[in-house]
Formats: C-alpha cells, sequence, structure tokens
DNA sequence: AATAATGTACCAAACGGTCGGTACAATATT
DNA sequence: AATATTGTACCGACCGTTTGGTACATTATT
C-alpha cells in the first residue's frame, strides 16, 4: 500500500464516517477537510470532486454491508437465515444507538428524484439485497417451510421495504421497538411466529 | 381574507409544492421566490425565516393528508376504513407520479439526528397517524374481526413504517408495485386476505 | 395619518471547485 | 558518478456562486 492509497483510505474511512451521521448533501467538503486534516489540494487530488468521493463512500459502504450481513448466517436452514439477516440489521443499529440511519435509504431519499449516478448505485444494492432474500425463500419454498400465498420475489421486496421504514422510524424515535415489532411482523407472515 | 393573507396563502401553496418536490433542505428561498414572484423582502415579512416558512409548510402539509385520508373512509367497519386509508394514500402518491415521495418521511430523515422543531413536529404527525390505525384496530378487535395476537398499538405503527418504506420505494423505482405489494401482506396479517 | 404590504439593494458566510506551485523519491540520461 | 527528467503526493490561496438574512425606502390599504 503506497503512501497515497493509505491517505485515500484514510480519508474514505473518516468521510464514510461523517456521511453515516450527517448524511451527504449536509456534510461538506470543508467538514471531512476538519476531520482528517487532509488538506484541501490534496483532497482534490484522490477525489475528482464531491461526487467521487460520495459514490466512493456508498459502494464502501454497501461492500462492508453485505459482508458483515453474510458473516450472521449460522442457522441452516433458509427463513433462520433470514432471521439471522434481520437480527444482524437491528444489532448493527443498536450500536450506533440508532444514530445515521441506513445510509442507503438516506441517499436514495437525498437524491430526490434525479436519474444521477447515486440513485442508480442505490437502486443496485437494494436490488442485491432483495436478490439475497428472494434466493433464501425460494430455497424455504422448495422445502415447504414456506405458507401458501408467500411468493419469494415480493416478498423479498417487501422485507427490504419494512425494513427501511422501520430504520426510519427508529431512528427518529432513538428507539429499538420499530424494528423488533416490523420484524416480528415479517416472522409471523413467513410462518416462523 | 386581506391581501396579506392571500399573499401568505399564495407563497404557502407553491412553497409546499416546491418542498413535496426537492424536499426541504434542498428548496432555497431563492427558489420560492423565483416561482412566486414574490420579493424577497416582502417574503421575510410573512415569514420571519426558512424554519417558519418550513415548519408552516410541514403543519399545512399535514392537515391536508389528514382531511384527505378522512375523506376517504367509505367502508364501514375498521378494518375496511384501513384498507380505505392505505388505498388514499396509494392513489395520493400515484397521482404525483410517486414523485418526491412523503415529505413527512423526508423531513424526518434530512433532518437527521437533530432534536430540533422539525423533528418534534414530524414525531407528532406520525404519533397522530399511529393514533388514528390504533383506534380503528382496537374497535376490529373488540368485534372479533382482528386474527389472534395481533395488538392494536404495535401494527399501527408497524402499518406506518411499512408504508413511509413503501413509499420510499415506489418513488425510488418509480412504480408502483412495493406499495400495493406491502399493502396486500399488511391486509394478509389482517385476515383480510 | 397610521399601518400594512411591498420592492430593492445589500451583506457575510459557506459552498464546491480551481489554480499555480512545492517536496521528494524514482528513474533515465550523460 | 553526476545530472536531468518524470510522476506522485501534497499545499494553501483564490474564484465565482449561492446561501439565509437584513436594512430601509416606497407604495397600498384602512
Amino acid at each position: 500500500m503506497t503512501k497515497g492509497e493509505e491517505t485515500r483510505a484514510r480519508v474514505l474511512e473518516s468521510a464514510m464516517a461523517i456521511v453515516n451521521r450527517k448524511g451527504l448533501r449536509n456534510t461538506s467538503m470543508q467538514d471531512i477537510i476538519d476531520e482528517t486534516g487532509v488538506k484541501k489540494g490534496n483532497l482534490y487530488f484522490h477525489f475528482s470532486g464531491k461526487d467521487d468521493l460520495g459514490l466512493s463512500i456508498i459502494r464502501e459502504a454497501a461492500e462492508r454491508y453485505f459482508e458483515y450481513l453474510s458473516k450472521s448466517l449460522s442457522s441452516n436452514d433458509p427463513l433462520g437465515k433470514i432471521r439471522n439477516i434481520l437480527e444482524a440489521v437491528l444489532r448493527f443499529h443498536r450500536r450506533r444507538g440508532f444514530v445515521g440511519g441506513c445510509i442507503f435509504g438516506n441517499t436514495a431519499l437525498e437524491m430526490g428524484d434525479t436519474d444521477g449516478e447515486y440513485t442508480v448505485l442505490v437502486k443496485e444494492i437494494f436490488e442485491r439485497w432483495v436478490r439475497i432474500l428472494a434466493g433464501l425463500l425460494r430455497e424455504a419454498g422448495k422445502s415447504g417451510a414456506l405458507p401458501a400465498g408467500i411468493r419469494p420475489e415480493p416478498m423479498a421486496r417487501h422485507i427490504v421495504s419494512v425494513m427501511e421504514g422501520s430504520i426510519m422510524m427508529a431512528r427518529l424515535y432513538k428507539r429499538e421497538d420499530p424494528m423488533v415489532e416490523s420484524m416480528g411482523y415479517i416472522q409471523k407472515l413467513l410462518g416462523m411466529k
């Protein structure tokens, strides 16, 4: 790792923490400069602009997030794995004190109705999440563990919506209850409760 | 209605439309000046600052929203009324082409983790929504129309989370499917499907 | 005449971004 | 071995624009 790569990684690390806390639009390049000590010229040497930095942050956050989720799969049966994932998401936000919320959902909302690079990237991340859940649901369906009338794809999309909505509420009220309750209802729908 | 009241109402109307489309933080006072033709001095005569204008917008939007929902209650039984409300929400966003999303959820996220006036106001609005839904659920419970194990308050909170999450997804993908699907799963939980 | 409403000019701060330039190690040339 | 060249990393002053907000004179309305 060269000196430059090290600097870039360090800046990305700090910037990710700030954006996770304050959101993308509300984080200025100056904030990053102040926090990391990197000088402006150098910051723009490593990142071509704010969008380059922002997209790099989202991409890096997604990689870490999916890696974290995949390490939380302790169960053997597919529905158990889904519960593992939901619980991992809850743990993630509980550890953060429900500060910041979901960086992907936040970015989706911040970017509004534009069709820019951010929106495309966030869509891809959600689709990746849906694909993972739908795969597990399909697997559960094959072994007859899925209640009648539950189709994998729509249910997977529903789970993502529920998590995003309940993360938002948990953040707003700084309580885990919205997430815990909604996760319970998902499990009820899946016949696990 | 005096001329001044008229001006104030007109500015509030236009500003609400802009904020609904672009979000609060991404809407500048200049945007409102450009759109409405009101002059800067006059704008600051009617509203003490951006926060005053912003809070007025949210309050007004909430009044209209709840009024709109209450006019959509055509059913007689409480669970039917809940379906009416969900369908009214869907119609509301469909008419907007899923542009803008939910102004309350957007504001909640935009304001981040601060405990400012915006956050307090948005919390109140969500609580009001929960109270309405919980009342209907309790009513349904009394007449035995609620499946076993469904408690009104948590279920009401869950419904709000689901709606917020699915509105966000519908906005992101510019499709009604996320809302339609999630509404279906809510009805399934309530034993209506 | 008093007050309510409006118009215009201005402000300091913050924003993302550009610019010319420096420091220094690695490589090429002589 | 001495010198010249190149590429990476870094620096801080400066730019134009936009931001929310203020000051104050002017015009309608009552």
